[in-house]
DNA sequence: GATGAATGAGGGTTCATTCAT
DNA sequence: TATGAATGAACCCTCATTCAT
């Protein structure tokens, strides 16, 4: 964020006087306009995590943007733009990472730790893990975002589970039945997302310790012929 | 409009003669009454299931239970109330269920193929499944939903599937870190629950299939000392 | 107004207290319903008339009709329906005169006079000629209003103008040249209603003596060899 | 960012070299002012004859002008004054021709063919139509205009109309009568600006044919005792 | 009880106008 | 002078809720 400022904006005298509106002197044109447009990205998931789509006031996410409503209409050309460029430019990010992991080769006890920790720090203690709460809640509603979740996220992942457990299988660490089903390697981890937006007030969820539990099973259950 | 009711609205003394529009005669008035709220509570999850809680309109509602606008209020508070009885009457029945669930003691081999029965039969391939997919996109927008759906049913779940787990344990039958989480055995369920929603129509799902092979890892690594 | 109320409304017990809003005890359903429409289709003229289709603002039209905004959607589908109703509703009594009067037979001194006549007390001091106004000023953005009052409207005048100007041709009572051009005998109404709305202030207009002279006019010309 | 500018933008001088982006060289920086200021009067006619004063976006003005919107502003102080402006600086080279045209005398027989071809070669056949158009369609909006417009042309124009008829019946040209209604005369001219913008794809109208019969006939008239 | 016409607050979207660059 | 991003007041339309019948 305000980062890459300083040289380009001192335009004639450095106006020691503050600005009017802006608490922070703005950088460049450009830059500018990328900071707003993350700004109301990130309040966009803010109140959509919390209101959910519809129940989500543009006033709202203005007000916590800290800009006009009508400048969001600079940026996005509707409300439901606003929510498909969210999911698009949170998660498209991923899609590099899930390429090189389903590449790699070692013995799935290891890989597994690695995965585990993938999942905990890149999405679910961060705001990713909102936005695919959001992908969960809304998907049904927004049959193209389904799809360009389904087309660009899920399915990398799924061929990526598929080949981590085709190869593990080959090497007799986990039972065959799982190719068919990769799903269930995933589960823990839906399991989490939902759990935590819903009864983390109730019952705190170890997710890590979970997820490592659920892997050790599936090891386990490699090893019985 | 208003014209040609006179003759069939008479039914003021439960006329044993068939009335023209319905197609059951409606006993006594405390019946009709209860058959308005189911047809309204039927309809209603019709709608909220098809377009969320904030996008459905009480005019479809009415309109689906084949009653006037107005007749819901007679029924329920408002919206909300309507959304809350609708999940609290269809998840009731499943309470006194549950409770004896923990209860039962036998070879998890034997049980499990009755829990995944009885899930698929009562919940998935019924409205149920709906229900409890309404209670995951809309449960974070009504935290007394949430708890509700914690308190009455959720942690008896839990506790039945630890009752289980437990005693599978001390059989040798599964591994005792089982029982820290229950929702591992769960999770296939969810994630059947959540995809059949969001990506059956790119990708469909043997529910059963997958259920089956995941209590059968589950099983496996029991084995492994 | 309030003519065919008494006998179908005396439900119940007659209520001797003024009802809270309405200043006039409504007649029937059906009865206030039409006085509604009616009520929104007299405000939307004014406001129409005086600020333009697009100036106008649905809440001054209900605030003059003294119902609420959201009423307006329940007879009009939306503003711009609306002003089409007004436009088609307003006109359309008219063609039946329009028929007749390309009918009679009579010389065109005498019937000229009663065309005059018809014109002003029937659409010049009418509020038919505020909509006939609408129809010029407004026309060019609703190319279907313009067509329906083309085809409605406008064709029947030209017909049953040509048909007149054709018989007094033949009798001699005016050029042949008319009969190509109904245009011109009917101009001087246009102008009149174009002249009321933007320069009477500055320069009052005896519509009734204009077209008088206008149509002496012609006769006199009939008489020239 | 003020960086590309330097080189192209130096005419101070009136540099003999072309300009790099525009067609002609702007000649003075004061030219150059009115260039753009034509320019947007320019644009503003066709996007308020295309839409109506309302309905016309200054966003869409700016883009036909090829500036930019706030660019609008630094030559018209708001949407209205740029509307009546256009009015304005269209009609007022009008103001001149007509001042002079009381004064021709000649038979009118001569004088109304040279009218007719003024009519329509100066103003139906030019832009001149559509601004006499939006006068008409507009005027009740903006009584400053529709008063400019009356003071400036429309009373010019009967006063001459007028003139002519007072000497054309002097001569026994044509009825005393018409001196009254001067609206007659021009009536014709109109009804043709009318028609044209609402109903010419259903009937074409030949304007000129149409007024040559109107004028003949009232010179006809004129000839009956 | 049942109806459905009426209400009016609310929200998405537009666009004239401003102002920092 | 010129730009165009930003503003925010309006305005159309929807829909949960009310209430007279």
């Amino acid at each position: 964020m305000a980062k890459s400022r300083s040289a380009s904006t001192k335009s004639k005298k450095a106006a020691p006087v503050a600005p009017k509106r802006a608490p922070l002197p703005p950088a460049s044109r450009k830059a500018r306009s990328v900071e707003r447009r993350d700004a109301i990205l990130a309040a966009a998931l803010e109140e959509f995590s919390a209101q959910g789509f519809e129940a989500t006031r543009l006033d709202d996410v203005a007000a916590r943007a800290k800009i006009a409503k009508g400048t969001i209409y600079l940026y996005f050309r509707d409300k439901e733009t606003l929510f498909q460029e969210l999911i698009r430019a949170t998660l498209t990010p991923l899609v590099g990472t899930l390429e090189t992991l389903g590449a790699i080769d070692m013995p799935l006890a290891v890989l597994s730790d690695r995965l585990v920790d993938v999942f905990v720090s890149e999405i679910y203690e961060t705001r990713r893990k909102d936005v695919v709460r959001l992908m969960i809640t809304e998907g049904r509603r927004f049959p193209k975002i389904a799809e360009f979740y389904y087309r660009e996220v899920l399915s990398h992942i799924m061929t990526a589970v598929r080949g981590i457990v085709r190869r593990a299988a080959a090497r007799g660490e986990v039972s065959a039945a799982l190719i068919d089903f990769p799903q269930i390697l995933v589960a823990p981890g839906l399991v989490a997302i939902v759990w935590s937006g819903l009864f983390e007030r109730f019952e705190p969820l170890d997710v890590r310790a979970m997820m490592k539990t659920h892997v050790a099973m599936i090891l386990a259950a490699g090893k019985v012929p």
